[in-house]
DNA sequence: TCTGGGGTCCTAGGACCC
DNA sequence: TCTGGGGTCCTAGGACCC
């Protein structure tokens, strides 16, 4: 059955352009036309590429050492700076907000909006919504629209492809045969939520391109593959079924883990690094108003290397959960030392904070511990909390958590532009 | 030499219950 | 020889996303 258009269902998708890089286009713009990528954490791979990247044959995961060569044929490499992506997403965020009342945030680059109820045409909102983001902060953005998430996601990735469409591509407002020619015209692994797994079993059924899956059986894909594959299909055929998420919930499980740039093989520096990580792990914890009830701590040597490996990890019980930095860590510790190979060379470790749950939920003793509740309102982190938020981060550490600025375990990162919009003594200097 | 980090959801299978 | 039926909960692993 074809929905589309028979609704005032309209939903929009409005996504950065190659996000990273235009970030660092905008504090850094002799930047523009050059090929630019970003690296991930610790400078190993690419996880943004500009355009010219893309046209050098970069691909997306690229690792740096294969890539550097390219350096001599003008290709720019920075380290990632989250704190400036992330600020700018937030201004992006902000600006999109006010164009209707229903807005979902659904990664750093991308959000949904509700376009119901709004009268203006798609291609009007969609080509306001992108002067005003390149207006006041400077970056390119796409749009789609369609009945579904999953139609806007895919007329935004038209809309990415087709320069033709300047930008926006709005589904609900074209012919069914049109409609029928795009979804046709895009293949099934472009599809969101169908991955590199999914993709040649669906085209062994037959099933290569987007059009394909909307016209397939939603209860035959259910049963051949999953729940998840059929509501895809039932989305491609303009029948919205994913839930829309005005609040986000909070996170389930706080994962805090970092490769390390050099190989890690004494003690005390893998102690070091865990306590910074659960440190950070906690911090987000509080940020969200929620305590933990598992902690794991795990640790391991590179997959890279050949030679004998080696992995760790520990899954620990906090009773009763908590939100305390110094407890975390406490029972982080005591999780590492167990696990701990003297001579292995770490490659990463990190700390994961799973059970989550409310601070002001109803909790449940533990019949055979101290009767002690937990205490969201702890004057310590409370303090602690205000004083990094005041004075900078890590302002205020556990001892356990300091370390040298050469410690092996820190990331390397030596391509970093400044934190030129979250940091007083890192903004850009105007030069008149 | 050098290969990221942080999430979510779904399913199958085992343990356990009556 | 013959060995129920129906349910819940938990976990590990697989798949996806950016």
């Amino acid at each position: 059955m074809d929905h589309q258009g028979s609704t005032s269902t309209r939903i929009a998708l409005i996504d950065g352009n190659s996000f990273y890089c235009a970030c660092e286009r905008v504090i850094q713009p002799a930047l523009a036309g050059k090929p630019l990528i970003v690296l991930s954490n610790n400078d190993g791979c690419a996880i943004a590429r500009s355009n010219e990247a893309k046209a050098l044959g970069i691909r997306m995961g690229a690792p740096w050492f294969s890539i550097r060569h390219l350096e001599s044929r003008g290709l720019v490499a920075r380290s990632a700076n989250f704190a400036l992506y992330g600020d700018m997403s937030d201004r992006m965020m902000t600006l999109i907000g006010q164009f209707a009342p229903h807005q979902e945030i659904y990664s750093i680059d991308e959000s949904f909006l509700d376009l119901g109820g709004l009268s203006d045409t798609g291609q009007e909102i969609g080509q306001a919504i992108r002067h005003r983001i390149a207006q006041w902060l400077g970056l390119p953005t796409c749009v789609g629209i369609g009945a579904s998430k999953t139609l806007a996601k895919l007329a935004n990735h038209l809309a990415k492809t087709y320069p033709v469409l300047q930008g926006v591509c709005d589904l609900c407002d074209i012919a069914p045969e049109r409609r029928d020619r795009a979804l046709a015209l895009t293949p099934v692994d472009a599809v969101w939520g169908i991955g590199r797994r999914l993709a040649p079993r669906l085209r062994a059924q037959d099933i290569h391109t987007a059009l394909d899956l909307a016209r397939s059986n939603p209860r035959d894909l259910r049963s051949a593959f999953s729940s998840t594959v059929a509501d895809t299909a039932r989305e491609l055929a303009g029948e919205a079924c994913l839930d829309w998420q005005d609040h986000p919930e909070p996170r389930r499980q706080i994962l805090c883990s970092r490769s390390f740039g050099q190989p890690v093989t004494r003690l005390d520096d893998l102690l070091q690094a865990i306590s910074r990580f659960t440190s950070r792990a906690a911090e987000k914890l509080r940020r969200q108003g929620s305590l933990a009830g598992t902690l794991q701590v795990f640790a391991r040597t590179s997959y890279f290397k050949p030679g004998r490996q080696h992995a760790c990890s520990a899954v620990l019980p906090l009773t009763p959960p908590s939100d305390r930095t110094d407890r975390l860590i406490a029972v982080a510790l005591a999780g590492l030392r167990g696990g701990y190979r003297p001579g292995c060379n770490y490659a990463k470790a990190g700390v994961c904070l799973m059970d989550i749950q409310p601070t002001h939920a109803q909790f449940q003793y533990d019949l055979f511990a101290p009767a002690e509740p937990p205490r969201a309102d702890d004057r310590t982190m409370l303090a602690l909390d205000r004083i990094n938020a005041r004075f900078g981060a890590d302002t205020l550490q556990i001892a356990s958590a300091l370390h040298d600025h050469d410690a092996p375990w820190l990331m390397r990162q030596e391509r970093m532009s400044p934190r030129a919009t979250t940091c007083w003594n890192e903004l850009i200097e105007i030069r008149c």
